[in-house]
DNA sequence: ATTTTACTTTAAAATAGTTCTAAACTACTT
DNA sequence: AAGTAGTTTAGAACTATTTTAAAGTAAAAT
């Protein structure tokens, strides 16, 4: 049970139901997902969760830095477990996203963060669409 | 009405309700809205329009290229008037968003496109929060 | 000019995604 | 073992957006 561990460890209270999604979510790949994705993703493993169960726990472990959420222009959040400094490829039209690495992309120039900020973070997301 | 041209220019029947948008939104300074800010400023304007009216409206500007909808962590869709390539600040707890002009950022280096696809934009934000 | 056609607007209903509520439950502390 | 603070849950509520279908309007055809 790495889960469990994991949990304690970014201060989060291991309950059942978060370890179940860790045990889902932290098992080697990466992926990107949303709530209805990954509460599918329960029910198959056999094991059974309130959506607001996925929605609180997708919270708590976004604030602890465990998973990202992507920007996105589509109407669902959409999480990621790659906490990497990496960006995306978005598809328009279905709203899919490919990773892509950090060394994939040079950023030389960046402006002043304004008076009074400070930086979180930077995505770069690249739109694409298929050439019909 | 400079609004009937530019919307038959970008091939739309110039409605009532379009060029009284228009109006608004093309008045010389660019400008991030939701539907709501913009059905507010409608009605600030002295004129009147349904809801679905504005969303129709701003999915066809978009879809004809007059306005950006802007990626966003939000729940609200954020659209943009400035249609230079242009960049973002976004204060991840109030959602606001400042342009980052063109040449403030430098990319040096970007991943190919994958196979049968073609790029359509370029989407860079940078995450700030206030620094308390 | 009038009629026709296709597109647009509208209010209201529907939908989708997410959050809230408050009662039951569970992990941890004492 | 008992207390308490945090968590889960089903269902209701909420917010943003889209759909529906009827009425209205702009442009095209007569």
């Amino acid at each position: 049970m790495q889960s469990k561990i994991k949990l304690r460890n970014a201060g989060l209270r291991p309950t059942n139901q978060r370890i179940i999604i860790a045990d889902l979510l932290f098992n080697g790949s990466n992926r990107h997902f949303t709530a209805e994705n990954l509460l599918d993703e329960i029910n198959l493993s056999g094991n059974k969760m309130s959506i607001a169960t996925v929605y609180n726990c997708l919270k708590r472990f976004k604030n602890v830095g465990l998973i990202n959420q992507v920007e996105s222009v589509k109407d669902t959040a959409i999480f990621d477990t790659n906490m990497d400094f990496h960006h995306h490829f978005l598809d328009e039209e279905t709203g899919e996203l490919t990773d892509i690495k950090k060394n994939e992309i040079h950023l030389l120039k960046l402006p002043e963060t304004p008076k009074g900020y400070i930086k979180s973070g930077v995505d770069i997301i690249i739109k694409i669409k298929k050439n019909n």
